[in-house]
DNA sequence: CTGAAAGCGCTTACAG
DNA sequence: CTGAAAGCGCTTACAG
């Protein structure tokens, strides 16, 4: 299984320089060394020069931990999503962890897997290590969120993306009914008048509000609900898009376009339906959800919602900061982030 | 761009348990407490069931901060990637959280974007902030390790998929040479004998191993090195290999197998080869690197290597963490992570 | 302008 | 078996 070649061993260098070290080679008080490099306005500006250029000349640097340990602040944010390999997912953390750079936070980041068990664990971890607040992305299967109140009245804490309204904090969230609402209306612009919608069979949010934008859009240009076109699944993956394709093709009336919550289940909606020949947008178009990578890679091209995911985790953080700052007051507000319907060929004649 | 609702704001709870508090309610000395829950042998059944007992009904949790403050050792290991919204980078990152939960160790992650500079800034934050190891995968343009050699001296250092052979540290890789050697063999296998390659023109690591492979493959079966099948890229990117494939169809002599050096690219070469109805693999064979999730989305489905991401990464923890555990010594050893070609539609006549 | 001292929450060698 | 005290590296109110 491994190879290994060329084992060298050397010893490690090991000095820290600690401000005790650098007071005692100036014959200064430690105190004064603190002040000096704090730029304290009692210090002389000779003393601050002197205390500065010898740091800076034997590479000082302060231990941040003993820092964060003597202020009861960490600077470290907690951030907990479902799963990292998810090209959404993994934008929002590009998001998160530039904006958590530019306030001077460094962010600590780990995987619920979708567990809710697991989801808890993680929380607790983090309160107990001290980090100075907590980004959360919910699990999909989340029910019990008692232990969630329950640590938002203790440590400043963000829901992002995945929410949930029974938790009292602050939200930022995509305006998903209204993205799926003009998602849906866009297939109604098109012609299409049957249309079938995949979402999921837990009733997470963002499952149930885009199910209410597509209510929304049918509703008002007075389409029939039809409950064969409202289709379940689990696990919202491409393997259960393949999968319920088909489903959607033995239907009596067979729709003329197909709303898949994501994008991965919409392209597994659309390689089934290539592979039996059905001609996409013609016969079915297809339209999913995230503007996700693989979108642009599938054939034909998927119009898609774009979910600006870096937006979504900058702007976490920034309330999140702002609510650090704001010791003991838990604010519940909902932010809600625009996002816009990407056209392409999936639903799309040319 | 923002909307908002209802606004509440209430008071957060503000109550820290510590050893102190639990010994004060229970009339012992904080030393005593201490053990107690560190299940020290000098402690009586009696007293240890008394503290444990209340510290539960106190729902007291240690302050992680102050005991790492206190030993020095803060149980974080620093992560640099180059960019985190990448499908391998990503699974990397899982193994790379998962590996470190079992062995108690949370995990900062951070992005350096390609950019040398930050990486080199990154690296200082962590060492300042005090992590107790650093994992990290350089980023392609890495010239000047001289800094990089420094911190490797003081703290340790795992480096992970995106190497260089001129920092002593431990190494975990996967078997590029071999990796590629294989793949070009396997294009060799299926009848074709005028392969191109796309590489990096900055002449990175995993880039510089490939090409090796690739000309070995050719010299084990005679094959000639021909100058003009060998392209490089700044931008090893889907774009970049939509450009190049026109310029590898502009050759005097066509090629009739391309091996690019990454799926994207790999993916961005079908994409033109499709618009201008070269056949694949009849007409041109297209072999990529790292069986991304998008391998199978492009049609026909990419043939690839595949790259253990969530391996590497767990790997990389093991071996820091023996180090952390071996304080004064710096190890420099490689390990290699095996790979697997993964025979697909682009290289395989059906 | 500078220093001595206390303290953040914990562990542990030393004493009893 | 239990406690008093020192100390991890820093900051800051207090004193001079």
């Amino acid at each position: 299984m491994y190879f290994y070649e060329n084992v060298i061993v050397i010893m490690r260098k090991k000095t820290t320089i600690t401000l005790k070290h650098l007071a005692e080679d100036l014959n200064l008080s430690v105190s004064t060394v603190s002040r000096a490099l704090n730029n304290h306005q009692d210090i002389s500006a000779d003393t601050k020069e002197l205390v500065c250029s010898y740091a800076k000349k034997m590479n000082y640097f302060p231990n941040l931990f003993a820092k964060g340990f003597r202020s009861q602040k960490t600077h470290i944010i907690g951030l907990i999503v479902p799963q990292i390999s998810n090209y959404f997912t993994s934008t929002v953390i590009e998001g998160v962890l530039q904006e958590a750079e530019e306030k001077g936070y460094r962010v600590i980041v780990s995987e619920s897997k979708n567990c809710p068990d697991k989801q808890e664990e993680l929380i607790q971890m983090m309160r107990q290590f001290g980090v100075d607040g907590l980004l959360l992305s919910l699990t999909r299967k989340t029910k019990n969120v008692q232990n969630i109140i329950a640590a938002a009245e203790r440590i400043p804490l963000v829901l992002l993306d995945k929410v949930s309204n029974k938790i009292p904090c602050t939200h930022i969230i995509i305006n998903e009914e209204q993205a799926a609402f003009e998602a849906v209306e866009h297939l109604i612009h098109t012609g299409k008048k049957n249309i079938a919608i995949i979402k999921e069979t837990e009733k997470s949010f963002n499952s149930e509000m885009r199910y209410r934008g597509y209510l929304k859009a049918l509703k008002k240009h007075n389409l029939p609900i039809d409950e064969q076109y409202i289709l379940s699944t689990e696990d919202i993956s491409l393997q259960h898009g393949q999968r319920l394709a088909y489903q959607i093709l033995s239907l009596q009336k067979r729709p003329d376009a197909v709303f898949t919550i994501t994008d991965d289940c919409a392209i597994g909606v659309i390689k089934t339906f290539k592979k039996l020949q059905i001609k996409i947008p013609d016969d079915i178009a297809v339209l999913g959800f995230s503007n996700s990578l693989n979108s642009t890679i599938i054939s034909p091209k998927l119009t898609t919602v774009d979910q600006p995911g870096q937006k979504i985790g900058a702007t976490s953080v920034k309330y999140l900061v702002e609510e650090i700052n704001n010791e003991n007051q838990v604010i519940s507000k909902t932010v809600e982030i625009k996002t816009h319907l990407v056209v392409r060929e999936s639903t799309l004649k040319l």
